[in-house]
DNA sequence: AGACGTTTAATTGTCTGACAAATGAAAATT
DNA sequence: AATTTTCATTTGTCAGACAATTAAACGTCT
């Protein structure tokens, strides 16, 4: 953290450091451990083995951002709306980008997508999880491997909650729709377009989640 | 991960893991202590201590994240440019947000943050403190948690890169200028100006970079 | 000289058994 | 009833040992 260590850089051997802070191996193990559990170290057995500094690549990190937003949401009793505010006001942010850098290959994905999930056999479940693939092409198609590791928490975190809606086929309709034109707007390199579109969608998402959460709390009120 | 513990709950002693896993305690300790590390659990000493499944708070994972973002950025030779994109398109995402729902505290904040930031003694590494400090104040102003998370690594992970900068007296004048201007749309609630003075912001700090860069390649030649 | 096994030393991974330190609950005492 | 003491439980740490892995050093053969 302090920068005095580089990438790829050993460390000294357990035996080593449990001598040179005066602890046991075991002791040592246990707080290299912890290192590795943050992908700070990874660790190599053998003749020329021992702890290196690790390279922290956005794939692993990626990982890492969706587990602890995905525990944040589901331990802090986010509501719907919040996360939903969040996840499409960040999404919103990279419209004008992806409008002037998407790649044929993002628009394809993001077509290949939309028409899965208009696919009647589809499970909600299924249908979720198309829907994130959709809007992590999108959100990749900004070109900035930066805001792709911000927004891999915010987009992959809202899935479960996500599954929490049925989806209707009339509701899938519309959403299909919205797919499709967000994906006509980015071909046409139209961000404002792409911009207004992710803000309907953040509205007709949160109208169906207050939809199902009304129909809940009359059912309980019946009982 | 499952869903399978929740909050405050008890995992089995280290000695009970052992013998279900048939390992020995400092195997079952090693892996505890990288559970820990994650922060999912926390240990208690004593007769009724144990491992407890821990609840993240937003405020425990605004230092992971930014730890992570700066790790990431540092390690990975982002270009100061990519940063500095991703930052401002994610930061004028909260805008219209900000702009709406701004307290007077948010606005007293930023105020005392330009100011300090107008003060002729201050080092160059003050001023990107104070400047990240006004920035994480209007993200806060956002009124949302999600995104005030989100956005703790894309503001704060900037500041190591901002240090590279030297502020001189102009840009400095300039900067608090933009800010001041930040905090009256902002209190006029006017979101569309809020978002237009980031943009202003983005591209003078960018072309303040490569004032630098260039000035290094420069040198470099000149050698 | 070079290719190919073999040995060897270093290092992590794991185990056993032990003791220290903390901590809450139960028991004893005032 | 309040306070102190004792005790059992649990984590934290240690020492020493052995297994598994790995690359380098060494020998041997062609």
């Amino acid at each position: 953290m302090s920068g005095q260590l580089i990438v790829d850089e050993r460390l000294p051997s357990e035996a080593e450091l449990s001598e040179q802070f005066n602890v046991s191996r075991p002791t040592v193990r246990e707080a290299l451990k912890r290192l590795g559990a943050q992908s700070l170290i990874r660790t190599q057995r053998g003749a020329t083995g021992g702890a290196f500094v690790n390279r922290l690549r956005f794939e692993d990190a990626y990982g890492q951002q969706i587990t602890t937003s995905t525990l944040l949401l589901s331990m802090n009793d986010v509501s719907f709306a919040v996360a939903c505010e969040a996840r499409y006001a960040l999404e919103r942010a990279c419209a004008p980008l992806a409008a002037e850098r998407r790649t044929a290959d993002h628009l394809a994905t993001m077509r290949a997508e939309a028409h899965r999930q208009s696919q009647p056999g589809l499970t909600d479940e299924a249908f979720c999880a198309s829907d994130v693939a959709f809007h992590r092409a999108l959100v990749d198609a900004a070109g900035n491997p930066v805001i792709s590791y911000q927004l891999a928490g915010a987009v992959e975190a809202m899935q479960p909650l996500m599954n929490m809606i049925t989806f209707s086929a009339r509701s899938r309709e519309r959403i299909v729709g919205i797919h499709g034109q967000i994906a006509d707007a980015l071909a046409a390199h139209d961000g404002q377009k792409t911009d207004a579109l992710l803000s309907d969608l953040a509205l007709y998402t949160e109208e169906l989640a207050r939809n199902v959460i009304d129909a809940r709390l009359a059912a309980r009120q019946k009982d």
